[in-house]
DNA sequence: GCTATGATCATA
DNA sequence: ATGATCATAGCA
C-alpha cells in the first residue's frame, strides 16, 4: 500500500471523484475503502461552496490539490472533501461513504457517519493527504468493481447533474438513487 | 453585530 | 415530517 501522489489530485474534479473509488482512507489505525464520492466543480456549479469565490472557509478549495477540506454542517456533522485541480483552480470531492477495513467501529455509510466514526473534524481542515495524519492510499491489488453514476444527494442547485459516483453493489453506499446508470 | 440557512441523520 | 444545533455568508 502506498500514498497517492499529488499528481493524482491535480486533475479535473470528476476524474478525481471517479479515481478515488476503491482507494483507502487512513486516519491513525482506521483504514477504510472509499465506495461513494461526489464531485463539486469550481466554476459554474452553484451547488459548490466555492461558487461564490474565495472566503476564509473556501480558501483550501482553491489551494494546492491533495489536501482535505473539512466543514461543519447542520450543527452536528462534519463532511470530508478532497481538494482536486491544480492550485488556484477550485474543485473538490465529497467522500460520502467508506467500507471498513481495519480499526473501525461504527457506521461509515454516509458523509456525516464516516467522519464521526473515523474521528475526522475541522481540526483536519487543510491537512495534506500525501503526508500527514490523514492519508489516501492505493492497494497493490485493487479489487475489481463497477462504477455507477447518479445525481448528487441533498442539494437544490444543479441537482440533475451526473456527479455522484459509487461502487455498484457495495453495501456501504449511502442510498440507492434513481436515474442511476453504469459509468 | 444579526440572522437565515444548510453537500445530515435518527426518530416518528 | 421534524429536531438537534452552529459555522458561515451576506447584509446592515
Amino acid at each position: 500500500m502506498r500514498v497517492l501522489p499529488r499528481s493524482f489530485y491535480a486533475r479535473p474534479t470528476v476524474e478525481v471523484a471517479r479515481g478515488l473509488l476503491g482507494k483507502v482512507l487512513q486516519h491513525g489505525d482506521a483504514h477504510a475503502r472509499i465506495v461513494e464520492t461526489e464531485a463539486y466543480l469550481g466554476t459554474g456549479d452553484a451547488a459548490a461552496h466555492s461558487a461564490r469565490g474565495v472566503t476564509p472557509r473556501t480558501r483550501v478549495i482553491f489551494g494546492p490539490p491533495g489536501h482535505a477540506y473539512v466543514y461543519f454542517i447542520y450543527g452536528m456533522h462534519y463532511c470530508l472533501n478532497v481538494v482536486a485541480e491544480p492550485e488556484g483552480v477550485a474543485g473538490c470531492v465529497l467522500v460520502r461513504a467508506v467500507e471498513p477495513l481495519n480499526g473501525i467501529e461504527g457506521a461509515t455509510d454516509g458523509p456525516g457517519k464516516l467522519t464521526r466514526t473515523m474521528r475526522i473534524t475541522t481540526r483536519l481542515n487543510g491537512a495534506d493527504l500525501t503526508n500527514g495524519p490523514l492519508r489516501v492510499l492505493t492497494l497493490n491489488h485493487e479489487p475489481v468493481f463497477e462504477t455507477w453514476v447518479s445525481c448528487r444527494v441533498g442539494i437544490r442547485e444543479s441537482a440533475d447533474l451526473p456527479l455522484r459516483f459509487y461502487i455498484e453493489g457495495n453495501r456501504f453506499v449511502s442510498r440507492r438513487a434513481h436515474a442511476a446508470r453504469r459509468d
